[in-house]
DNA sequence: GCAAAAGTGTTATCCCTACACCCATGA
DNA sequence: TCATGGGTGTAGGGATAACACTTTTGC
């Protein structure tokens, strides 16, 4: 049963994903509820451990979408937590993730190790299993910290959206509101973003031009 | 020999230590000559396995203290590594810290790991170990990233340098001339920057100011 | 007195911010 | 025609960038 030897003691590793969204006028975090011990029944992040022969972040992509059914996101590393209890069963490091999605990309489905999925609201999360709440705090602080000097935002918006959505986006992550004007020249500076062509009319009143982003999963760098 | 057993395969962690200082007008990493296998006599960066109770920064700060005599250094966590085939032994993942150290700090000492230890100039880099030409140039582009947003640089200048010093390390890391005065401008607004009082005299002409950095160890975020 | 680095201000330019009204539509 | 969100320009202030001469010293 206990047939990988090794002559130094090895720790666990494994990855944790941070995957926000957009939605309800809300930033959200994708949790699992634990099926398995410890910590069962508390929501976590999803993630779990590295295959002997598989990459970080591959290992990172594998797990989510086995926890969730979310696929082909664009995976950031944030950092490696390591602190010596962290789980109470034996020495884990975790190499922690984070990406953004679209709030209507995909269905969500808890699959075979979570009991569980679903969006939480940043400002109202749930206790949280191991030292997950710290993963979500820093994931937070490093995505308002890129809305400033990167296009990273971006990443929350479908196929085409109106810059009304964009801004609001924006408005909703940074807590705070934004001059119209002043936010519609900064964006139709940039290179990646063009007009669709299309419009949405919906309600009463001018229809909205549509736009899409022309590198996604880029992220640039500005200012 | 083999006695820790585990009933999953687990792969070793390490950290591997990126050490910058800036001497002979020149950006310069801390290289150790390695005395085991495998890679036996290349060089890499300082760095080992983590014990299986210790914290990963306290690893980070172990292996440089006990393979080059530096300490007391402000460790950043820089990335982590783990490709499967980094390491031809076994499955190594390393988590990679980077410092700044003033040039004068400490004397190096090769001690037990390590059969030599030295400075290479970054841009004449002997062929190093592992995938460790691959972590110092990310230490590299996020050291010049973070002058730009921040006081990182100050963390090479020893206790009381004068403002020329300061600009030139500038000019090397960034690898391009800096103008005097709106340099010291910009210094001198800074809240973490003061006067010793003192001066240099040294060479026939006026005598340079002597400045400190007020907290030494934090790093600005600026701009 | 001369060579060498230290030290010092002003101006022009660019970017960011603040701010209010007309437009196109569905009902 | 009215209510609703979509769409647009300009002016002022603050920060950044360019630029050259005087000061203090050792020899």
């Amino acid at each position: 049963m206990m047939k990988y030897c090794y002559q130094y003691p090895h720790p666990a590793v494994t990855t944790d994903i941070v995957i926000f969204t957009v939605r309800d006028q809300q930033l959200k975090v994708l949790l699992i509820k634990r099926k398995g011990t410890p910590y069962k029944g508390k929501w976590a992040l999803p993630g779990g451990f590295v295959g002997i022969d598989e990459d970080l972040e591959q290992s990172a992509k594998r797990e989510l979408a086995e926890e969730t059914g979310v696929k082909g996101v664009y995976l950031e590393q944030l950092y490696t937590f390591g602190a010596p209890k962290r789980d109470p069963r034996e020495r884990v490091i975790t190499v922690a993730y984070f990406a953004l999605i679209p709030s209507q990309k995909q269905e969500l489905r808890a699959d075979t190790d979570a009991a569980a999925v679903d969006w939480f609201a940043i400002n109202q999360l749930p206790n949280l299993a191991f030292d997950h709440e710290h993963i979500v705090d820093m994931a937070h602080q490093r995505l308002v910290a890129k809305l400033d000097y990167s296009t990273i935002a971006f990443q929350f918006m479908p196929k085409e959206f109106t810059l009304s959505e964009l801004q609001a986006v924006y408005e909703i992550i940074l807590q705070q509101e934004v001059d119209k004007r002043n936010f519609r020249k900064w964006v139709l500076a940039l290179e990646n973003i063009e007009e669709t062509g299309n419009e949405r009319r919906e309600g009463p009143h001018r229809p909205a031009k549509l736009y899409r982003i022309t590198n996604p999963g880029e992220v640039e760098i500005i200012k």
